[in-house]
DNA sequence: ACCTGAACACCGTTCAAGT
DNA sequence: ACCTGAACACCGTTCAAGT
């Protein structure tokens, strides 16, 4: 039964995290936002920490959803791995402070937490899957493929929030630009696997 | 001049960061196990933010440095490579909450700390550059190659650190398995690509 | 130049009490 | 069941003052 008071608690976090965020999450301003006390939350999740935990389930559960939808959208297996990988990308650069949260350190681990997670990653093991098939990736163990392939993005972008990609400048190696390399290379070595590999010196 | 109680304090900072996390890691309890003061540091560091930058940009130094040391030592580009990259994962499972640190969100970013992921950066080129020459990974832009591995590899021990590889509990992807997954595909790729690419259906 | 004690504003959390 | 006001312990930071 998710009160009202719950919902718009809810709602001013994700609001002060976005707009300044981890640190200007504090209780006693999401109370103040939803029009309750300071300590109302404790009626609605056991903690600071769990009121958190809540908020990076919804978002881990959105972005699970995002992939499902693309996956069922997109015709060609090759798009669907693309616009996977930029939707993840997307989300991460347009919500940073959610995508540091969601991905930070949790003491406590949510139940929760832990099924949105398992969902969006099977979505993806799903479409790499079909990529695999369709002779875009190489073939073997799925689960350590989509491994890689998540790690790229997620570091991709974490650098790309700090600035420790393309110090120079010049609009060098962007998250979406080191995907489509990876995803270029992978597909080279697919096909160079059926082929003989000369010898080296 | 580094005054002893600076070093002092910063001792006792890292050591409250490895113990309990950056949580842990307040002011009053930093300047208690100096023998200090709770406001000491104040004569030392502008902000509770500039005594972690410090901390930052020592170990950012100090990972620069091993990769430089593993330059000169190994002999091959093969190895040093891959003991590079090993060095990155050793560094981040060993001081997750130094990790956190040195790539979390700074509002301000200080000087020190530009210059040290700089110089590491710079090392990391290096090696990629001999590697790409030793025809161990594809030619081409060095700089984005570099930010490709770089990803793989700050992304892989993220997503290990919070539990996100592996959770089938098998020993399933670790760091160290996707960073040789990454090496083996690109040493693939650079071999294929003086080859003609077969028709795709 | 470096350090200290008192003080201020803010925070997470608890508790007794109200409806 | 849900909310409130007072209170507690803790924190970052500032300031006047000491050597």
């Amino acid at each position: 039964m998710p009160s009202q008071t719950r919902a718009t608690l809810l709602d001013a976090a994700i609001h002060l995290l976005d707009a300044g965020g981890l640190d200007a999450v504090t209780l006693r301003e999401v109370s103040h936002r939803a029009g309750v006390s300071h300590n109302a939350p404790y009626k609605h999740f056991t903690d600071k920490e769990a009121l958190l935990a809540a908020i990076a389930a919804v978002e881990l559960q959105r972005l699970g959803t995002s992939l499902a939808a693309i996956r069922e959208r997109e015709p060609s297996p090759a798009e669907v791995l693309r616009a996977a990988m930029r939707e993840y990308v997307t989300w991460a650069m347009t919500y940073p402070a959610r995508f540091k949260l969601v991905f930070g350190v949790w003491t406590t681990g949510t139940e929760e937490l832990a099924v949105a997670a398992n969902a969006s990653r099977t979505v993806l093991i799903d479409i790499v899957t079909i990529a695999q098939r369709a002779g875009l990736l190489p073939p073997g163990d799925s689960d350590r493929l989509t491994a890689l392939l998540q790690a790229l993005v997620h570091g991709a972008v974490d650098l790309a929030l700090i600035g420790h990609l393309s110090p120079g400048g010049k609009g060098h190696a962007s998250p979406e630009d080191l995907v489509d390399d990876l995803l270029g290379y992978l597909r080279i070595a697919t096909n160079a696997e059926s082929r003989p590999v000369p010898e080296r010196l």
